[in-house]
DNA sequence: ACCTGAACACCGTTCAAGT
DNA sequence: ACCTGAACACCGTTCAAGT
């Protein structure tokens, strides 16, 4: 068990040290909220209870935050489809779980942030690299559970593009005009087994 | 014709006199490169080649220019896809000419306002309703194209739904990721007539 | 090892004054 | 009718000093 470092880090805090990934988690919070540019020095500080001067000891400026979170963000997206694509359970019912997540709001945060650094990436190369390494990863997932449910390699490809394609599009729209019945009709014709 | 308004437009222009319009279309490029939260006035002004002061004549704050920017993108998007929707050719040739302008990138900065305003919609009331105002229009638009191919109503809207969320997703996924291939596929898949 | 507090530059906003 | 220029507040950044 870690208990040991965690009551380390817990004494850290009551202390009101900080780490540099407090400041990350606050920069998501702001991402989630209102968008990459909304991550600002001084909110920040405000929020974590300390001075904006503080926050040049743990990054060498704004950019630095932002890039560290753009890291974070990219490793976490890759543990997670790499633990929820590595199942025992039937390739189909993966799929559906994971569409799932998306669909059903389970996260808003996740997918708040998930929106806003793609959206951020447009116009900006350090997110842009970072979106690209996480569809690589999950692209390369979803293709091989589609395999698993019997399409050759380039339809595999296409459906894991439809796949992700959708859910992102389907979240951009209002969700009002989204119903249930159009999600099901969409998913489960992409689920469909090779003939 | 308005020859006369316009002559006296481009008088004014000659004069270094400035309308609300001029700072709009500013700030929709501004909107384009880096995103809504990159509409900040004195860069702006710099680009018109004003003072920042001058920006007060045109608008109470930056909320206010951010709020027009918003509506006008609005009523533009209305227009345009009322005029793409009402052809005279088939309704499967109309829909495929609708795709092409999303996925052929034939106007990219009319992609990046687009993306950037649904991001921002997030966590942006003002934002919210001008997307959902423009959605409303091309779902049901779009609804009338599938409703033409043979599908009864709910079809024709989940088909619709599925037709945007496809092209909005994709835009947001690494462009490399998503082959001319995939594409085709999902489209042509959509454009089945009802059997 | 991390934080404060003061300093300065940059940008949003106001407003009196100009043309 | 639209613009300038000066003023002030807010936030990014620096840095000497604190614990």
């Amino acid at each position: 068990m870690e208990s040991g470092t965690a009551m380390a880090k817990q004494a850290e805090r009551k202390a009101d040290r900080l780490d540099a990934h407090a400041w990350i988690e606050a920069a998501l919070d702001a991402t989630a909220k209102g968008g990459v540019g909304t991550v600002r020095v001084e909110p920040l500080a405000a929020a974590l209870k300390v001075t904006k001067g503080s926050f040049y000891w743990h990054f060498v400026d704004r950019q630095a935050l932002i890039d560290a979170m753009l890291a974070h963000w990219a490793e976490g997206r890759i543990a997670a489809i790499r633990q929820h694509a590595t199942s025992t359970e039937a390739p189909a019912a993966t799929l559906r779980k994971l569409a799932d997540l998306y669909i059903h709001h389970a996260n808003w945060r996740g997918l708040a942030i998930e929106l806003a650094i793609r959206a951020f990436a447009h116009g900006n190369a350090g997110a842009r690299k970072a979106v690209r390494t996480v569809d690589k990863e999950r692209l390369k997932d979803v293709k091989a559970l589609f395999a698993a449910l019997g399409w050759p390699s380039q339809e595999a490809q296409a459906r894991a593009v439809l796949f992700y394609s959708y859910l992102f599009g389907r979240s951009l729209l209002d969700v009002n005009a989204v119903t249930p019945q159009a999600s099901a009709i969409a998913i489960e014709a992409l689920l469909q087994p090779a003939r």
